[in-house]
DNA sequence: ATCGAATTGTGTACACCGTCCACAATAGCT
DNA sequence: AGCTATTGTGGACGGTGTACACAATTCGAT
């Protein structure tokens, strides 16, 4: 579907080179998931924004799909401080329970919140990727990174702490967590109630909560 | 990435009509959905396979989009047809209690074997759809078929029949129950456990059927 | 300060993609 | 048999990712 009409040269420049291409393409390629999630995270329309020939990207990515990763991994990292921002609000004067149970219900109602909010990242976040590259890239775009995953499981130790949780069943309980708001949130942007979004997650999301923390305890 | 170094031609058919291009269309498309995902579902390419030139496909569905959808319905059937069949497994002598937990657990089971034996088919079953198609087309591809959806709801009726989930907690239930499942398929098949999937799926899958059970009784 | 080398951006080119247009071949009705 | 609507063809355009050779710049050794 062409609908551009955009410039052609991408020329206005002052200085050959251009400082940081590597962070402007991927703060560009950003802007571009979050406008349209991962499918509109194009190459030559990233340089074309930051004002450079398409090729500059393969000085700093080795392809697409390299660069993509680092998007992603980008995509992540801003779902990671969403839901610590979140956390930390939660008032430091509760006790150890009700710090836990609050915890955990702020990284479920954080991540939901965010994938509302922002679609395009949030499927960015979780786009299927490309096996071939190589695990040495993959692991170096996650490295110092915050990332949910572990935020998540920070909780559930903490519920653990606090005898919430029993010990035995805490190997494997992010995955249960995880999955159910995974689930729900992935189902609220695509899936059938796409479009009553906000509705339903006022609904359900409670319940899920309930509903996750009454399933760790087993 | 150019890889294909395919014939240009492909004209080896003898009558001029194909008989039912629409239909193998559709076919090719699934299967281009079953070997690589939604993004590999290329209409140039399912012409090729098909032995038609690529404009053809123009004369039975509007844009490249509208087939994409017709797929995506032939892939969420071929996952209700999934369901169905273990579903049909379940010994008839059980009664209506362990029937419908049986059944439950089944939906459950069988929703995530299929996400991990086709992911291709299972994400572009799940794959975000351009909204700026009619509703009526969106409508038409859905009628008729049997959807997870509705299988999951008829389960679920059977437990509130069978006393085992109160009446007052039907109504979306379904959100529930589907949330956690599609997580942990989502998460089995992308997310970063991608590669152990069939070990994490043997440990959590019963903790997460467990879990749902629990927490829809509420 | 100079000069060669490494780095980084440019230009051109190719294959592939979705889609528009005008045209050709066929099927079906009258 | 002939007219017409349907269906497939051919060619074109703008979009995409990416390979190659080349130019501009920065930088380190002298």
């Amino acid at each position: 579907m062409p609908t551009k009409t955009a410039p052609k040269k991408p020329k206005p420049r002052s200085s050959y080179r251009h400082g940081d291409l590597a962070r402007a393409l991927l703060a560009a390629g950003l802007d571009l998931a979050r406008e349209g999630g991962p499918d509109a995270v194009v190459l030559r329309e990233a340089t074309r924004r930051v004002g450079v020939v398409p090729n500059a990207a393969y000085r700093h990515f080795e392809s697409r799909e390299a660069w993509l990763l680092a998007i992603r991994s980008g995509a992540l990292a801003a779902l990671a401080d969403a839901i610590e921002a979140r956390l930390a609000t939660l008032s430091p004067k509760l006790g150890a329970a009700a710090r836990a149970r609050a915890g955990l219900e702020a990284v479920g109602a954080a991540y939901i919140d965010f994938a509302l909010a922002e679609p395009g990242l949030f499927r960015t976040a979780f786009a299927p990727c490309d096996d071939n590259l190589s695990e040495a890239d993959l692991a170096r775009s996650t490295i110092g990174r915050t990332n949910p995953f572990q935020l998540l499981g920070r909780e559930l130790d903490r519920m653990v702490a606090a005898g919430l949780l029993p010990a035995a069943g805490r190997p494997g309980a992010e995955f249960l967590a995880w999955s159910a708001v995974h689930g729900l949130a992935m189902l609220l942007i695509d899936g059938p109630m796409r479009g009553h979004s906000r509705d339903i997650a006022a609904m359900i999301a409670p319940r899920l909560l309930a509903m996750i923390e009454k399933g760790l305890t087993v």
